[in-house]
RNA sequence: GUGGAAGUAGUUCAAUGGUAGAGCACCAGAUUGUGGAUCUGGCUGUUGCGGGUUCGAGCCCCGUCUUCCACCCCA
């Protein structure tokens, strides 16, 4: 073939917008973390699920379609049949329970972790495709399961390494209710959706927006008043009191949240949540608390894990009641946001524990004989597979942020002893068994 | 989907419409000898892609793709 004709035949590498690539020092973090998030869900008894990414669009559209309508990727397959792309895990989450319920046993609580999709125009932290993953507890109606939401969202970010973040709560009952209160319940989606831009457009617009939804300044200024705190001191308990007295008097919402709240506090938790009126979700099929965190340092990156109480969904593929409460972290706007923040677990991702290096091709087997004894003891170790000088050697640790590299001097090698090298501080540990490489690594790694 | 900005070597950035360059990185060798030093030499681009205007386009015009930003919505 002539470099010509080569050239024209090669086709270019790309992906769509808002697709992306990930290459092992996203894939490690990612791994890493929805590897430690399933092990964190099952202590809580929680299950794994999975279901098709490709569903018939009217399951996924329900009756409403609405915003999602433009947002879902759909077409007609091969046989003709109208299909679409998961848009999120919460809907078919519904039609799950719907079509198995008979194998399920209430109360059921599952974890999915998995990609869904939406045609949106991608920005930072925002993309066609990305990994949701999701945690419900459906066939109870309680504070009790609602606050075993949050409880799990918090330990949550713990188990993943995450220090500064807030959970930003709400009752969409609640507001309701006081919307009905003032009579403007028939408007509820339009409020809902202007109050929830409160942060991003501030008070004066919001207002204006309101007075334009209501036609009435007392009611939109009402309205912002409910959405609006005192100050920035104001405790849980007192925005709560405060807008219970708004809707016109305490009602069943207003004790699921206090009791949602005694528990937080029970658990010595309660200062990660804060009563944030203007948090409403614009998803609607939410009935009850809702709920958003953001990262402390870079609020302007949305919120990185949502959710609420949403009773009625399964009533779109069952007559059964079906109650459910859920929650759903964006693994690839956190990891974005991990990146901004400089997070070490996002820059300290490695592909093993120690490098193995090659000074001499011959030895190759003794190098295999110290390898598979550090795997034996569960440490991730890459033996270097070929014989290149020292600089190369070093710079492939680098690359792959290899902590440790074990080498064997000729003393070494007589007396069964190695070298150890700790590749961040440079540290040398001579003539060390590998009993002594293996307890310093591991200690050095947890 | 609508509006705006940007796109030049692996990377960070240059280049009045007139032969596309520099630092870093990378590769080879020397020196050193269980790494970040030093020296010598070297590679790198169809200027995102496709058209147009022009004697001549990285630069101007049109289209397109991607990224970023805003709207919308959301994880």
């Amino acid at each position: 073939m002539s470099k010509e004709t080569k050239a024209k035949s090669i086709i270019e590498p790309k992906v769509l917008k808002g697709f992306r690539d990930f290459l092992p020092s996203m894939e490690i973090p990612k791994k890493a973390i929805s590897n430690k998030l399933e092990t964190h869900f099952s202590s809580y008894g929680f299950v794994p699920i999975d279901t098709p990414v490709l569903e018939y669009t009217e399951v996924l559209l329900g009756k409403g379609g609405g915003e999602t309508d433009k947002q879902i990727f759909h077409f007609n397959d091969n046989g003709g049949r109208d299909v679409a792309l998961r848009f999120d895990l919460t809907v078919p989450f519904a039609r799950f329970l719907a079509q198995h319920q008979q194998e399920l046993a209430l109360p059921f609580k599952r974890f999915h972790i998995n990609k869904v999709w939406r045609g949106e125009n991608p920005q930072k932290g925002r993309y066609r495709e990305f990994t949701q993953c999701d945690f419900d507890i459906v066939g109870v109606d309680n504070a009790e399961a609602d606050y075993e939401i949050l409880s799990m969202m918090d330990s949550s970010f713990s188990v993943m390494g995450i220090d500064n973040y807030e959970f930003h709560i709400a009752h969409r009952g609640l507001f309701n209710a006081f919307l009905s209160h003032l009579g403007l319940l028939e408007e509820s989606v339009e409020i809902l959706r202007t109050v929830d831009k409160l942060r991003k457009i501030g008070e004066e617009e919001v207002l204006s927006q309101l007075q334009d939804i209501t036609g009435d300044l007392q009611k939109a200024k009402a309205v912002l008043s409910y959405i609006s705190k005192e100050d920035e001191q104001e405790g849980f308990l007192a925005t709560l009191d405060r807008l219970s007295l708004l809707a016109g008097g305490e009602t069943e919402h207003t004790n699921r949240m206090k009791t949602i709240y005694s528990y937080l506090c029970s658990a010595g938790i309660e200062s990660h949540f804060t009563f944030d009126p203007s948090i409403t979700r614009g998803l609607d099929y939410y009935t009850g608390i809702v709920y958003e965190t953001f990262l402390t340092e870079i609020p302007h990156f949305g919120s990185v894990c949502s959710g609420g109480r949403y009773n009625d969904l399964a009533s779109l593929y069952t007559k059964q009641q079906l109650p459910g409460v859920g929650s759903s972290i964006g693994l690839d706007r956190l990891l974005a946001a991990l990146e901004e923040l400089k997070s070490p677990i996002v820059s300290s991702a490695s592909s093993s524990d120690v490098a193995i290096f090659n000074s001499d091709a011959s030895l190759f087997a003794t190098y295999d004989k110290v390898a598979r004894e550090m795997r034996q003891q569960g440490l991730r170790v890459d033996v270097y597979l070929q014989n290149k000088k020292q600089t190369a050697q070093y710079k492939w640790a680098e690359m792959n942020a290899i902590p440790f590299a074990v080498l064997f001097t000729e003393d070494d090698l007589q007396s069964d002893t190695l070298t150890l090298k700790n590749l961040i501080n440079r540290e040398t540990y001579s003539s060390i068994s590998i009993k002594e490489a293996i307890a310093y690594i591991k200690k050095d790694i947890h």
